[in-house]
DNA sequence: GCGACAG
DNA sequence: ATCTTGTCGC
């Protein structure tokens, strides 16, 4: 991948207000709708039909795209989807001293490539400055793919963020890629409405609040059920899924429940966490 | 001062 | 994120 925002690019050496300051600028870059040439709706397509379709219909492909056509660049082709996140490695100590970003490239459910790169760790977590510490290892690793990307996943959040700049919006925003932010909790916003024990396949708005840096009741994102279960005595929590960078909330979430199988995480997602720890193992063992 | 707080 | 076996429920 390409670095398009050189000045963007997370540098754990700022102070916390300038870092603050950086995610501004990176939030008024942010582009929070759809502004990509894939087609959404192929993401999950895979040419040997896994995936359990439930809005793509045979009408649908045989009108838009089926056979060999004369190279439409808006044809629904699988766009290459990578799922990003990381794990963490002690030192001799029993301290985390190094970061570990596993980046893996799908393309129609299939995996296509896979990278992962570690960097130094210089800086604890912050709430709200994530991309400051978990940024250097995941440039590096999606600089070690050969694949260019059409969309990138991440493990945390986008626009759900005090200042609109997420680790999904700032990475997305440096390379200029469209990217989502697929978060297992939510850091800060207030759901429309309830939005435990949701119904498969349901999303309920997450608007700013208070704590976020955009008027109230903006939205950024939605708590998203990819996955359900059936007995009435216990339920999975929802996804908070929220625009990264050239992806609107609704496509995100969209995509989201696409690359659902039978786990809650997207399929990207879920398949660099194990890569994540897979390499680590592999590392410190 | 108190509460909230991705990974 | 990470440390980790058993265990509840279908």
């Amino acid at each position: 991948m390409h670095v398009s925002r050189p000045d963007l690019v997370p540098d754990a050496g700022l102070s916390r207000e300038e870092m603050e300051a950086l995610q501004r600028e990176i939030a008024a870059a942010a582009v929070f709708e759809d502004d990509f040439a894939f087609d959404p709706r192929a993401v999950a397509a895979s040419s040997s039909g896994l995936e359990e379709g439930t809005q793509t219909t045979l009408a649908d492909s045989a009108a838009g795209s089926s056979s060999a056509s004369s190279g439409d660049p808006t044809d629904a082709e699988p766009p290459v989807v990578v799922g990003v996140d990381q794990s963490f490695l002690t030192n001799d100590d029993g301290d985390q001293d190094r970061a570990l970003s596993a980046v893996v490239a799908t393309r129609g459910g299939e995996v296509i490539e896979r990278a992962y790169a570690v960097t130094d760790l210089e800086i604890p977590y912050i709430p709200g400055l994530l991309s400051f510490r978990e940024g250097k290892p995941i440039l590096a690793a999606l600089e070690g793919l050969s694949v260019d990307p059409d969309l990138l996943l991440f493990d945390g959040s986008g626009r759900i963020h005090f200042r609109q700049a997420g680790i999904a919006t700032h990475m997305g925003v440096v390379l200029d890629a469209p990217s989502i932010g697929v978060a297992k909790s939510l850091l800060c916003g207030t759901p429309t409405e309830e939005a435990d024990n949701l119904p498969e396949g349901t999303r309920v708005p997450i608007e700013s609040n208070s704590r976020v840096d955009a008027p109230d009741g903006t939205l950024l994102g939605y708590a998203v059920q990819t996955r359900q279960y059936d007995s009435p005595n216990r339920y999975i929590n929802p996804l908070y899924v929220s625009p990264g960078h050239r992806v609107g909330p609704e496509t995100a979430a969209d995509i989201v429940l696409e690359c659902a199988t039978s786990y809650k995480l997207p399929e990207p997602v879920r398949l660099a966490d194990n890569y994540a720890g897979e390499a680590k193992r592999e590392l410190q063992d």
